[in-house]
DNA sequence: TATGAATGAGAGTTCATTCAT
DNA sequence: AATGAATGAACTCTCATTCAT
């Protein structure tokens, strides 16, 4: 075992391999953001500069790739809430937050698709595992303060990034960020209570599952 | 070509093809709120009682039929905007818009799909167009009688719809109403003012073109 | 309803497809007898004359096609021993049988591959269930003329089947028959009796699962 | 290429190379048994406990693994055919062939699997090469004893040996021993005499040679 | 006009075989 | 020599669209 690979934790990953590896998830990352998580794996290969069959030796089927993208958008999205949480000023965290969020999920608007379809319900939950126990530190904070309004959780923030995912695709001087102040300013306190209860996590995972039943199990054809 | 249908300014059109293309229409309608817009002409005819070339005798392409039960909904949408506007108290107006077309987008799942779509490019044109006015009208009086912020546009509305399409998929007692009314929340008066500039007829457009480019053009394989 | 479809019992089956159908069948046999089961749908298609996407048309997968085929020999068989129990000799039926069966599984190798495979599993059931009364019948009757060993059944009949279906490759003057005759007198009476006891209908019915556990279940990509 | 290796005849052999070569010949057994000759060679490589490109580096291809493989059997047959024509009762002698030869091909259905692909053809012709003298001084013996009809010929044992190898699949009490006895009874004296001559081991070597023309010729695609 | 049938162009996946370490 | 990785060529099956009745 070499001290790569004792470095990467994988047993003798060749270095060509683990390139093509980054490469496929990378192309992986500009495809779906390109053409969408209907993009056919031969694009993503060809992007990476691999054939088809070295994307098959390193993800099971399409399906895996797409969720081991995920699973790297889900490390950045835990250092962001992370980040938030360590602000001084929690109001300010949760504007970072949202705001970056939207911008990751801008630059990457594979990432908005993906969640949409069934792929994303299992990284989903082991994002909202790991999220919620920061941005619940930081609500709370913010309520504290009296910079947030009281009825709203952690869980909360699912389908509120999800909603502003829709909009990832508005251009123009200022414009995706008019929606985020719109929002933010519906979380200020002092207004009337929110009806409902917030999700449970169960429910905030389920915002991924519009999805289309034929996709929700591998191993379909298409 | 016969002449009765130089004198109807329509092609002359038997009543069972009438009906045919309203089948069609509605069963789209039903089929890609079922599966999807990745549901196959064949089971919308299916779901018709029609055969697939007969589809094709009413409607050019997958994206014609598309657009055109689009087209349908934007009537509904005229229709809920005006119904909305007639109301006496603005708010009420506004929060009754909200709601009825969240409502007639989780009851009809396809839409979202559809307008993220570049399908709904052209026919959005039509329902801004359509749908501006009267919403205007209803925010300036409810700006008026100070129950709505004064930097809100009509074309705000756009985005706004499209955030909330996102979250249709939510289900749990009042949950995607209370998102309603976060945004609502934000929608009333005495906050700081939303940055940037209510988006243009033309950036409004655009929020529905987040879409594959490959789809965009009719005529593609696939 | 047109009468032709009235004849073949099935509704309005166009003439050509009716012709595609069969051409599809026939040249399931010439393929998968050149080339075995492996043969590839694509080839089949071709020899047929027609595209891929017709063969999926009529048969829903390759299993299909080939159980189809199958059936059609079933057919055959039946007839054969329905033939061969109107026999007056019994003797001269059984001979009759078991020599048209084998000419049979020379004419069309593919036979034999099938059995093997468990596509064959279900119409072997059902050839199996058809054959064994006029079978056995004819069994009893050379019992009782003393032509045939008394301790030999109906079912022993697929086996010795199977076993000659072994050598339909040997040519050369009279070699097939060499061994049919062998087999033959093994049936002769007046002989040690044979050991254990006749297949049950089940286990003739497993001479044919020999085959390879991942094509046991449709639906394997392969 | 090493001094030793020219002394030794062969290629200087390392250890763990002989090791290797055995060891994926076990394992081709094994593998080509349990799944078919449609087995991997990624299988039988991992089952070896080595690489597919070591498993290159040993044999050509596929067949010619194969081909070792059946080698390797016809070894075991030739051992066999001299143990039978070693017994002092020649019937017991040639019971004791068919009934070792089943066995055989029973515990490894692959090699009734090699039998029936062209890999088989020249290793066959060196099977029946050896495999004649004793099995034609046993029937000779049998012939004279009396115990065997006087018109059955060794090279009559390839084909007899194959039919039987179709039966191997059948499980039961006693069940393939029924056929190997009916078999045997038709080889008794005292019948009348077969149609035909015994095969030329020319002929008797295209017992195997029903099998697809695309595998004939090693370097096929597949 | 409406239908049943046909089709070309993929999409996902696998595998025998070769290359680079 | 042996390995991990890469590849090209298939193969099965699907679907939007067109053709022939």
């Amino acid at each position: 075992m070499s001290i790569s690979a004792a470095a990467t934790g994988r047993p003798h990953q060749r270095a060509d391999a683990a390139r093509n590896h980054q490469r496929l998830i990378d192309a992986a990352a500009e495809v779906f953001a390109a053409r969408g998580l209907d993009a056919t794996l031969d694009d993503i290969a060809r992007h990476a500069g691999v054939n088809v069959a070295t994307a098959y030796r390193h993800f099971a089927n399409k399906h895996e790739l797409a969720r081991e993208f995920l699973s790297q958008c889900v490390g950045q999205a835990v250092a962001l809430a992370e980040q938030a949480a360590a602000e001084p000023d929690p109001w300010q965290g949760l504007t970072l937050f949202i705001e970056q969020s939207l911008q990751m999920m801008t630059a990457n608007r594979a990432l908005g698709d993906v969640l949409t379809h069934a792929y994303g319900a299992e990284h989903l939950a082991e994002l909202l595992d790991r999220i919620t126990g920061p941005l619940e530190q930081l609500l709370a904070r913010g309520r504290e303060a009296g910079a947030v309004r009281p009825d709203v959780a952690a869980t909360d923030l699912a389908p509120i990034l999800e909603m502003l995912s829709a909009i990832t695709g508005l251009s123009g001087p200022g414009l995706p960020g008019r929606y985020i102040a719109l929002i933010l300013a519906g979380l200020r306190p002092g207004q009337e209570p929110l009806p409902g209860q917030p999700p449970t996590e169960e429910q905030a995972r389920q915002v991924a599952l519009r999805s289309k039943p034929k996709d929700s199990s591998p191993g379909g054809t298409r």
